[in-house]
DNA sequence: CTGCTTGCAAATAGTTTGCACGTTC
DNA sequence: GAACGTGCAAACTATTTGCAAGCAG
């Protein structure tokens, strides 16, 4: 996993510093998306900007992506064969849950048939409320994070 | 539509001031969503946080929404009957499209049994790309705005 | 005349950038 | 050793908040 990165980057021109090296580390030990702040803290020697340039990169060349489930802070993650899920996240209680990226197919085809515009999907969270919660307790829609 | 608003306020034991006031008007003659900084330019006299402020109680009482087309400003809109369309956003050209939240109908009955959650839809754009756009020359993913 | 509203300034969160120095190839 | 990576400080964008004064009901 590193060492793919490495070779990626090197025939990309570029290189793989201790920072970046360190960030794809802490993305792989982690299953769902983190911030860059979680990652900076679970980093201390990793400068938190260093963090955001190596996303930026890592993101550029297909190996990270970035997610929105809240108003808050960009959630990262390495991109995997089952990439692609798309988060549902619920405005009472904040839960998220990933559902297959598969279930948007019909939809997807139909948007592209009669729009001419091919959903990509994932970058942002679906917003709404699980069942069990009560959806008149939401104060302002789509609250920020925390 | 200005009277429903400052009759809805008083009954909520809320007031219509000046720049509430001409805040409704400004969105009341925009037929696409405009943010916080636009409103701002437009009315000169009226400070960039009364907007905020005003948007936040108009969007509390459910008569504004506002959406999120890229990583840029949100951006506000009066809730009208026919709102709850879902924008849809190009990556490469930054086009968007407003389709009707019917479309997500079946979706959101399948997501509604097997997952337990309902979605609201809307709030945030779904990224992708015009089929005429080469999604070969997005750099970077959802871009942010201009 | 009471208390919501407003303007202004300052604070905040998240992210980006310029620059000098360090490190990889 | 040339070019990319990194740390640090500072800038930036979008938004929020405290406070004193203004105005609506």
């Amino acid at each position: 996993m590193l060492d793919e990165a490495a070779e990626r980057m090197r025939s990309d021109g570029r290189r793989l510093g201790a920072a970046r090296r360190q960030v794809i580390e802490a993305l792989a030990g982690h299953d769902a998306p983190v911030s860059a702040e979680d990652l900076a803290e679970e980093l201390p020697n990793v400068h938190v900007s260093s963090i955001y340039r190596g996303l930026a990169v890592l993101e550029e060349m297909g190996l990270v992506r970035h997610v929105h489930l809240t108003h808050g802070a960009a959630l990262y993650e390495l991109v995997e064969e089952d990439s692609g899920s798309q988060y549902l996240v619920c405005d009472v209680c904040g839960r998220d849950i990933a559902v297959p990226a598969a279930l948007f197919d019909k939809l997807r085809r139909v948007i592209e048939k009669d729009y001419g515009f091919v959903l990509e999907g994932g970058h942002f969270a679906l917003p709404g409320h699980c069942t069990e919660c009560d959806p008149s307790t939401v104060q302002r829609p789509h609250l920020h994070a925390r």
